[in-house]
DNA sequence: AAGGGTGCCAACCGCGTTTAG
DNA sequence: GCTAAACGCGGTTGGCACCCT
């Protein structure tokens, strides 16, 4: 046995809780310039007084440009719903298919809306990660089809957003009034007049008009590949270094099949057979990249 | 209007895995 | 091959905002 791990930073000396604009600011700064090959020096380099898993943590969940926020639309909680049917847990791997979307965000998606729908009377069904706890898979075939039924007639009834509410004022970012902003330096102004209000939100309307972030429906039509990109049967996620490269083009990539093989990161019109069987690509993919797991968990 | 309850999400924690020396 | 560092993931929680009475 060795020493024991030790702790990843120094707690006494990090701030912890919500970040704030100017720290931000900092950290985006940092990686735009530097990259972020190691987090655990990233902090000290850029002189943030916190922990290096706690500015990953930050880049990837919110500061990303390729972050998508807003509501969950309906295609993508189904994709939820049915990769969660067959991968369990693995909010990372799920993200994966879900680009622009982050495993803690699927995660609490998934823990705040999809399971209680999916699960009603189990109060006691907190996780199931582990398979012995998971329910069988007859009654969770049934919820999923229960719940997708509920979703059909909902939708015949009204035109209404999606369900998950994620419009707490707090978690907002509403526009800037700032209506054109194209460099970070136009922010760095807003902190040289201590105008921290919504920094981040600045930073976020700038990565917005740098990386259009489209309307949920038409991510289902064309997908850009921003971030993302498949290495040869193994995926590689987002949390690679990011490139700022403002003048790469985008690449709009419908449902194609190339080969003999549909891009995995296409999605197709929603409403529509392509999705199914988009759905069903994806699976495959899923299946493919977690053998393993699928014999642990599913046989 | 006030206070308690609830929902939600950002952030933290701890552990497993991977990597480097 | 061993050990420690670093990374990444999934579970949990703190605290804010909204809702209800």
């Amino acid at each position: 046995m060795g020493k024991g791990r030790a702790p990843c930073c120094d707690k006494s000396k990090v701030k912890r809780g919500p970040w704030s604009p100017k720290e931000d600011l900092t950290l985006i700064t940092f990686i735009q310039k530097h990259g972020h090959h190691n987090w655990r020096s990233l902090p000290k380099l850029a002189g943030l007084m916190r922990c290096g898993k706690s500015c990953r943590l930050r880049w990837i969940n919110y500061l990303r440009p390729d972050v998508k926020r807003g509501n969950f639309s309906k295609e993508e909680e189904d994709a939820i719903i049915h990769f969660h049917q067959t991968l369990g847990n693995k909010w990372s791997k799920i993200a994966s298919f879900l680009p622009g979307r982050t495993d803690n965000e699927i995660k609490n998606v998934w823990n705040t809306h999809l399971k209680k729908r999916l699960f009603p009377n189990s109060s006691s069904y907190s996780s199931i990660s582990c398979p012995n706890d998971r329910p069988t898979e007859a009654d969770q075939k049934k919820n999923y089809a229960i719940v997708q039924e509920e979703r059909n007639s909902r939708d015949n009834e009204s035109q209404d957003p999606p369900s998950s509410s994620h419009l707490h004022g707090k978690h907002m970012h509403t526009k800037p009034e700032l209506h054109e902003v194209n460099e970070l330096h136009e922010i760095q102004l807003l902190l040289d007049h201590d105008d921290f209000d919504d920094i981040t939100s600045a930073f976020l309307q700038t990565t917005e008009t740098l990386f259009p972030v489209q309307p949920l429906d038409s991510l289902l039509q064309t997908h850009t590949l921003t971030g993302f990109h498949n290495t040869g049967g193994t995926t590689q996620e987002a949390t690679e270094p990011q490139s700022f490269d403002h003048s790469q083009p985008e690449i709009p990539c419908g449902f194609e099949e190339t080969n003999g093989e549909f891009d995995l990161w296409s999605q197709p019109s929603p409403n529509s057979e392509e999705f199914d069987e988009w759905l069903s690509f994806m699976d495959n993919q899923a299946y493919f990249d977690d053998f393993t797991l699928f014999g642990e968990v599913c046989l």
